[in-house]
DNA sequence: TCTCCCAATGAATCCATCT
DNA sequence: CAGATGGATTCATTGGGAG
C-alpha cells in the first residue's frame, strides 16, 4: 500500500507510511503546499503533582511520559508555534487543521493557531459518555476535551460534507457537540507487556467524524503526533492516504501492526454508539435551575397526605428528612423506594400536577 | 437591599449596586482582595478597525488583511490583559473566576488567564440544548459556549459546593458539560421599543448553577461586563451580594428594573447538601472516653478479615501494629490509607455496627 | 452456554490541618 | 516549610471467573 507521489514536480511525498522522528524535522522535509488535512494530537503538558488513588485505594496509571513534560508555559508555547509553523508550510492553501487538547493546553494551542493565520472555524466538544471521574470531589468530572477545526487562512475553500454529517445525525445539522465513549475494550491496545499500549489512545469513531467530515477520497491526511496511529487506521478504513510522524520507536511498531491488519470495512459499522439512545435522564434539579419549580416552593404528595419544600440544589426537605425526590418520598411513606417523578405535585392554578409533567417538558425541548 | 461594607477600614464595598463605566477604571476603584467570586461575559466583537495603529504609528491599511487581523488579536489580547489585571486584584486570595465565551475569544482569554496567574479548575462547556441552526451549512452547528472556571493562584482554597452539585445531578457527579437551554422566551428582555434588550444575554438556569457550585450565601460576586444583568438578578435570587459594571445606560436601567422585581428565596430554601468534610472534627478517643466504647473491646474490619483491640487512650493494637483507627486499618489492609471510621465495627446484640455510627450520636449531640 | 458478580481502569493540573 | 496525621472520595464499561 506504501506509495509516493510528486507535487508540482518537487519532492516525492511518503503516503502510507510512518516516519520516524521528530514531527517539526520530518515536516519540513517535505514539500509545501502538499497536504489536504491535518490532524494533531500534541501533548497536554498536565502538570501532574503527586500520585492520586481511587477512593477504593488504587492508584491511578496517571500520564507521566517525559514527552508530556515542558518546563514551562513559554516552552509550550514555542514548541507550538514552531510545530504549527511547519505544519501551516505542508498545508494546502484550501487545506485545514484539527488539533485536540485539554484545559492544560488548548488555550494555548488556539492562541497560536489564531497568530499563525489558521482561521478557526468550529470548536468541537468531545463530550465523553464515560470519563475517569474526579475522585477527591475537588472538582467537577473532567468529562470532554477540546477539538479545534481551522482552514489554513481566512477564506480558505476547506471541505466540509454537509450532507454525510447530517445523514450521520439522522438527518439533523451535526452539531459543535460529540458524545463518543473513551477508548477502551478490544480497541485499546496493548503492548508485549498486557499493558496499554499508549496513555492516550483517542477512538477510531472520532477520528471517523473527523476524516469523514472534513476530507475526500484520496485526500492526503497528515498526523504529526501519530502515537499508535488511531489517523492512519481510520484514513486506510476510509480510503484516503497518511502519513505519520512519531518519534517513539515503540509506537511505531504498534502502529505499523494495527495499520496492516486494517482493511477497508463498511463504514456504518463505527457509527453505531452515537445513534440514539434510550430516554434522556433529567435531573430533578434542573426544574430549579430552570425556573419552573422555585427554591422554598412546596410539593405535595399524589394522595394529599405528606409535603415538602423544594431546596436549590434540587434536593427537597420534609419533617425531619433531607435529599431527594424519591428518598424523601420513601421515608415518609416508610417504603424501601419510591418515584419522586409520580409521587410529588406542585401547585398550579390551585390544582395539583404531577412534576413529571415538567421532566416531559424538557424531554420534548432536548428532542428539537 | 442597597448596602456597603467596609473591608480592613478601607474603602466602602458598593453592594448590589450597578456601577456605571469603564469596568477597568471601576474595579480599580475596588479595594483589593474584596471580593469572593468574578463572572465575566467580556465582548468579542470589538470594533478596533478603525483606529488601529501600527507600533511605528502609520495607519493600518484596510485592505491589508494580514496586518488588520494581527493588530485585531493583539488589541483583544491587550485589553484582556487589562480587565484581568485589575479582576485579579480585587479578588480575595481564595477567590475564583468565571469567564465565558466561544472559541472567537476564548483561547485568547484562557491563554492570558493562565499567564496572570490564575489557576484553571475546569473548562465547563455550556451545551445548548436549542441553538440557532447553521443556516448555510458551511460548518458545524454551533452549539455550545466554553466557560473556565479559575481559582485566583495555584493552591487557593477555591468554594465548591461538590455535595449540592451531586445533589442536582440526582447524585452522581456534576460533569464539565452542562445541558441548558438558551435565554428566550419570558425570560429574554426587552427593551422599550419591543427588540431584544442584549444581544447575548446568558440563561439564570447558567447562572443558577455557577453560584451554587461556586459560592456560599453572604458572598460577593462582581459582574464586570454586566449587560442585564443575569449575574445580579441569580445573587439576588440566591442571597449572594452583588457588584455590576456596565457602561451603556440602556443595560443599566433593564437590569436595575429586572433584579428590582427579583425576591430572594427563603434562606432554609437556600441552604445546601454539605459534604461530610464541612462536619465537626471528632476524635475516635471521644468514643472511649464517654464509654460507647470499653478499653479492652475487639474491634471488627467490615470485611471481616481483621481484628484490633480498643486501647484507653484511643488507639487500636492488632497483630503487629498499634496506631490510630486509620493507621491500623491502613497497616493490616497493605492500603496507602484507610478511614478508620468507616472500616472498624463493633458488635452490638452480635450484630457488626460500623463505629461511625457513634460519631454521628456525638455529632448529633453537639448540634443541639 | 448463559448469567451474575467482582475486579480493573480511563489525558487528573484531585485534601486539610496541625506539629 | 516540610512532614505527619486524620480521614474523605468514584462512574461507566469491560472482561474474566464463578455458578
Amino acid at each position: 500500500m506504501t506509495k509516493t507521489t510528486t507535487q508540482q514536480g518537487q519532492r516525492a511525498l511518503p503516503l502510507n507510511q510512518i516516519l520516524p522522528g521528530d514531527c517539526i524535522a520530518e515536516m519540513n522535509k517535505l514539500p509545501e503546499a502538499s497536504v489536504d488535512l491535518i490532524f494533531a494530537d500534541p501533548p497536554y503538558n498536565l502538570q501532574l503533582k503527586g500520585n492520586l488513588h481511587r477512593p477504593d485505594n488504587s492508584q491511578v496509571d496517571a500520564v507521566d511520559d517525559h514527552w508530556d513534560q515542558f518546563d514551562s508555559f513559554k516552552a509550550y508555547d514555542t514548541f507550538t508555534e514552531e510545530w504549527l509553523a511547519a505544519a501551516r508550510r505542508i498545508l494546502k492553501p484550501d487545506g485545514a487543521i484539527w488539533v485536540i487538547g485539554s484545559y492544560h493546553n488548548i488555550f494555548r494551542v488556539g492562541t497560536k493557531l489564531q497568530d499563525a493565520g489558521f482561521w478557526i472555524l468550529n470548536d468541537v466538544i468531545w463530550r465523553k459518555s464515560n470519563p475517569m471521574p474526579n475522585f477527591r470531589g475537588m472538582r467537577l468530572t473532567n468529562a470532554h476535551e477540546t477539538m479545534i477545526w481551522a482552514s489554513k487562512s481566512e477564506g480558505g475553500k476547506y471541505t466540509f460534507n454537509y450532507e454525510a454529517m447530517k445523514a450521520l445525525n439522522d438527518d439533523v445539522q451535526m452539531r459543535s457537540d460529540w458524545v463518543l465513549p473513551i477508548c477502551n475494550g478490544h480497541e485499546r491496545l496493548k503492548n508485549s507487556r498486557g499493558e496499554k499500549a499508549h496513555p492516550t489512545q483517542k477512538p477510531e469513531a472520532l477520528l471517523h467524524r473527523v476524516l469523514l467530515a472534513t476530507t475526500n477520497p484520496g485526500d492526503v491526511v497528515l498526523d504529526p503526533f501519530f502515537g499508535t496511529g488511531t489517523t492512519g487506521a481510520v484514513a486506510k478504513m476510509l480510503g484516503r492516504d497518511f502519513i505519520g510522524i512519531e518519534r517513539e520507536a515503540e509506537y511505531r511498531e504498534v502502529a505499523q501492526k494495527r495499520i496492516d491488519n486494517v482493511r477497508k470495512i463498511d463504514s456504518d459499522a463505527l457509527e453505531i454508539t452515537t445513534s440514539k439512545r434510550a430516554e434522556p435522564r433529567v435531573p430533578f434539579g434542573q426544574l430549579v435551575e430552570r425556573g419552573m419549580l422555585r427554591p422554598g416552593e412546596m410539593l405535595i404528595s399524589g394522595n394529599g397526605k405528606n409535603a415538602a419544600k423544594v431546596r436549590a440544589d434540587g434536593t427537597l426537605v420534609a419533617r425531619d428528612v433531607k435529599g431527594s425526590i424519591h428518598k424523601v418520598g420513601a421515608h415518609l411513606e416508610g417504603a424501601p423506594s419510591c418515584n419522586g417523578w409520580t409521587y410529588w405535585h406542585f401547585k398550579r392554578d390551585g390544582k395539583p400536577v404531577s412534576i413529571d409533567v415538567l421532566r416531559q417538558q424538557i424531554r420534548a425541548e432536548m428532542r428539537d
